[in-house]
DNA sequence: CGGGTAATTGACCCGGGTCAACAGCAGTGG
DNA sequence: CCACTGCTGTTGACCCGGGTCAATTACCCG
């Protein structure tokens, strides 16, 4: 079975068998499984490794003093929570799971023996984190400019997108694990409105969400209605200057 | 006169004089100036130089089809967008002048040499790396949870602590260059309820804005409305692992 | 002094928040 | 197999923060 980290780097460039080897060999670090709802680090903890997402889905999320919750970004399997993270003191947000989650620890001097060794597998992991910067940008446009329709439909693309990049949705369908309560502390809005909007949607013929099930039935549809343009994502890669393979 | 980007970067380490010297030589790239409201680069173009704004101030930003748009980061000076930029195909945002500005623009090859010549650096682009991600994090806190007042207080607050850090504000005074219509797109909201809440702050004795003049005459008490926390900002450094004076 | 941009204010309205009740469904234990 | 518990989703009634529209004032600069 292909790792997800593979999958989702190799919509940028592609790997040799060695490339694979290597970023396979990450995931052999310690894992931890998290159930739903536990942290997986907390804000204010010491980073000591870094966290790739095997299985299951989390969250980075900040809270306000008097409870008040954001969840800042979402993660699927194949995600790595910063590359960089320790060079900082303490973490300023944390990363929960949002349900049962299974998670690489990579130690910092396997990735820098990574980095150091293999110049495509950096590039790749540029690239992801330039990607998700890109996300960070796209999530704050959306909380700034969009009402809530047009947020709601653009979380739905975008998680369709991101889970059609590692093999995890087809044809507009995917499991959809969590619930209203934590897509409204996405979008930042209350789960009452959230429920009206997704109920909206549903009513326009949009969308069928039934128990895990979704399925987004009219794809075009939902994107108008978000504005969405999948360039932020930058899933079209250079080519051949990236292609370990354009030579056999 | 010292560089503001050595000055950010050394709120993190301590440079050796062989550091600063490679870091000031950045500052002699091509420079440009744009004049405010000119775009530094836009959406779609491929980019090919790694910005630094020397002088004045910019923004990211991201527009709707529509022609809403939002502000997503703010740059001061000493700041650098994005120092892996050019593995990317094209731009999924805009730069933009907000007042007149002047930029180096830095060739790929240039960074890449200082990146490989001196680890001190490198870290220290990390970090400054790791700090941008980290309040764009606390940027989607603030338009998903704060409320008007708490929103445009915690911008004050930030804008007042870079500054601070890069030597551009000292007790609580600052020069404010641009306008509420710049603000309300930062914080997404209205320019008419940018402008309220500003009176409302001012009507509270917590600051006096007049003209470019900036003054945050309580900083406690707007720290408080803000739920305003600086640990996002990372200033506080490791000490002398990073320092390269600390046998001097 | 004229023209243009930015700030300010008033009147009105609506999208989304709040509060509260209720329904549906899964898991658990008897 | 059923009752009980607790969570998630759903709906209704009501309200308010912030948006909209439009007029007016202050300011800057040639």
């Amino acid at each position: 079975m292909v790792s997800p980290l593979v999958l989702k780097l190799e919509q940028f460039v592609r790997f040799s068998a060695d490339d694979v080897a290597a970023l396979q060999d990450l995931e052999r670090s310690s894992t931890k499984v998290c159930g739903p709802r536990e942290d997986i680090i907390k804000e204010g903890d010491r980073p000591t490794v870094v966290n790739l997402i095997l299985e299951g889905w989390a969250c980075r999320y900040k809270m306000l003093e008097d409870g008040r919750r954001q969840i800042t970004a979402l993660f699927v399997p194949g995600d790595l929570c910063d590359i960089h993270v320790f060079i900082l003191r303490e973490m300023d947000h944390s990363i929960g799971a949002l349900i049962k989650v299974r998670v690489a620890q990579i130690p910092r001097e396997e990735l820098e023996r990574l980095t150091a060794e293999r110049p495509r597998v950096t590039q790749a992991l540029w690239w992801e984190g330039l990607v998700s910067a890109s996300i960070q940008r796209e999530w704050i446009l959306n909380l700034g400019q969009r009402n809530a329709i047009e947020r709601v439909s653009h979380l739905f693309c975008e998680i369709y997108y991101r889970l059609r990049g590692v093999g995890q949705a087809q044809d507009g369908q995917f499991e959809m694990p969590f619930s209203q309560t934590d897509l409204a502390e996405t979008t930042g809005m209350t789960p009452v409105h959230l429920n009206r909007t997704v109920q909206d949607l549903r009513a326009r013929g949009l969308i069928v969400w039934k128990g895990k099930r979704f399925h987004i039935v009219d794809l075009p549809g939902l994107i108008n209605i978000a504005m969405f343009n999948e360039n932020y994502l930058h899933f079209r890669h250079e080519g051949a200057v990236l292609d370990a393979r354009r030579n056999t």
